[in-house]
DNA sequence: AGAATTTCCCAAACCGCTTTGAGAACCGAA
DNA sequence: TTCGGTTCTCAAAGCGGTTTGGGAAATTCT
């Protein structure tokens, strides 16, 4: 069932027809209704591939997978793409996923705008200074940056995680505990969520009076095994931590092994706190003792970049979003004083 | 730069150009040599809609997320789709999700069909009969399974690792090691890999005699919650198992977590298998002890799975595949003899 | 040299939709 | 009755490729 039998069916023509159905005003109340009804009736889809060709909307929004793998690895991608998909679907966007491999990030982005592949892209991962923001900015791809970057530019839309205002938040908890020597592990901090994270971490020290010590921060990829690791190294130090700040919960679960192991009691011994991005399967109230944690649904930002992205698309002179989520800290079983 | 053009900066017509670039075999080495060439230098590149409408061909693979929020929870899915894309994107396919949502997945099938919006689909996580096989080949849509039915039916093309053939494997290791209260934490078993994985175990156990006791075994899913919580479950049995069989990392990390709860030693008063499927962010050799296990890459299979759809849409009237993988099984430290 | 092939190339139709520019039908106002 | 203005409808021209059916040129065969 395509236009031109429609039409025929209906005794219309094609143009009253597509008009009727993409609710143009030249046609009446009337006959729209009877094109409606009888379109629905019969099941009329327009054709895709040719709405692109006419239009040069794709109707499509673009995730292109960082070409270094250590980056996709990431499980936060999926459930943050999910939530994506969901929001664009019933909207009638497909969502295109592209990975790198062969061909870097860029050249893709600027292959999309060529041929129009993408209504409009998502950014992940952005780093402190990424170059994908301006190239996307001279391309004219309507985009949202998940996260920031961390320059005084101001000129691109993003949704990002209050990352500095949770971790601030989360050491002051543990200074105003009594402890005065705390662990960070971090994630890549070329990554400006992990950066922020950081100067969080600092600054609450700071306000304490409290020093940094470089021997109890760690910089790197999270997983089990580098939260397992660290959470050892550094509870091993001469004059260990009584706290650890962590950035994920595949760390966390590292580092509850590590403390395990080490025979130090979670909750009186070491005090612990980890960002928790909502995954499913990993429950930090199902820990022993629950996980004190800062808290935000990453599949919930997914969610609302896609409204962010649609929108902008939708109207591309708008001003530029930008949008701080709060995060909240919830206080569990895994903090407490600090031992003397 | 579209193909009129170039045509004309080349003095030919749109056909030879069109043939040159397609490789059919009306047009002359030399010019062909020449438009390729050229084609190249100024850097065109067939307007995808286009060509699309053109050829009823969409060159893009989709994948359909379940409705069913807990599958698609899966960490898993990220790194199997990534595998695909890796392959898809050098071939000059597009990697589409679409999200369930408000619509189910076969009615997204059979919005595929109308509008050739895919060229073929990817099957994933099936279940032990699964009315998307009847349906696809009902609206003949090129498609592999990843993973098996549980049918005698062999109309549908595959790729699976031999599950049985692992947890058989696994459990009769327990078995000569001694154990005979082996403990299995399983998947959902209305998924055909969950089962297979069940059939293995039991195989291996009526071999050697024993019976099988429904207390050691848990079906659901995957979470670390879950594995620490039914490990902790058998361990505390009153004659409980010597041995417990994972069906995940995740649930993996939840298990060594209630074996370092109980104070049972790992490899000496509790030996552990669990199947790992090579995801980047938990590994099974950083454990300690570090982990036996079935190991098979979940990518590598997206990526197999990626190469037999691309093959069977090239050739559709070609044999329906069936790709078997056998499963490592990597002795580690977690398993030892049965404490007696 | 002339006929029969083979090799190369082209104009035009087509894919299915959107959108332009203009015509027909209908209305009330002059 | 006539005219200007709405309201509705349509034929046709794209969008940018692929593909068909011939025809011209070059090659091979008598």
């Amino acid at each position: 069932m395509n236009l031109k039998e429609l039409a025929k069916h209906l005794g219309l023509s094609q143009t009253t027809v597509s008009r009727a159905l993409n609710g143009y005003p030249e046609v009446g109340e009337a006959t729209r209704k009877r094109v409606a009804d009888e379109a629905g009736r019969l099941g009329y889809r327009p054709n895709t591939h040719a709405r692109r060709l006419a239009t040069g909307r794709s109707h499509a929004i673009g995730f292109v997978f960082p070409s270094d793998r250590s980056v996709m690895i990431d499980p936060l991608f999926s459930d943050f793409v999910a939530g994506a998909a969901e929001v664009y679907a019933p909207q009638g966007f497909e969502t295109l996923l592209h990975a790198g491999g062969h061909e870097n990030e860029m050249s893709v982005y600027r292959r999309f705008a060529e041929d129009g592949a993408v209504d409009g892209v998502v950014v992940q991962a952005p780093h402190v200074s990424d170059p994908r923001v301006a190239l996307l900015n001279e391309l004219k791809i309507p985009y949202v940056v998940h996260g920031r970057l961390d320059s005084s530019e101001n000129d691109y839309s993003w949704l990002d995680i209050d990352n500095r205002g949770a971790f601030k938040k989360a050491t002051k908890l543990l200074t105003d505990l009594g402890h005065t020597r705390i662990a960070l592990l971090n994630g890549p901090e070329h990554l400006t969520y992990a950066l922020h994270r950081r100067k969080g971490y600092e600054a609450a020290l700071v306000e304490k009076g409290l020093a940094e010590d470089a021997a109890f921060m760690f910089s790197g990829v999270m997983t089990e095994e580098n939260g397992y690791r660290e959470a050892k190294r550094v509870l091993q130090l001469p004059n260990r931590p009584t706290a650890l700040l962590i950035s994920s919960m595949m760390m966390v679960s590292g580092a509850i092994r590590a403390c395990n192991e080490l025979g130090l009691a979670i909750g009186r011994q070491v005090s612990l706190i980890g960002h928790d991005d909502g995954l499913p399967f990993m429950n930090a109230e199902g820990l022993v003792p629950s996980l004190t944690t800062t808290t935000s649904s990453i599949r919930d930002a997914g969610s609302r970049v896609a409204e962010l992205l649609l929108e902008r698309i939708e109207n591309p002179s708008s001003p530029l979003p930008g949008e701080l989520w709060n995060v909240d800290l919830i206080v569990r079983g895994s903090t407490g004083p600090a031992p003397r």
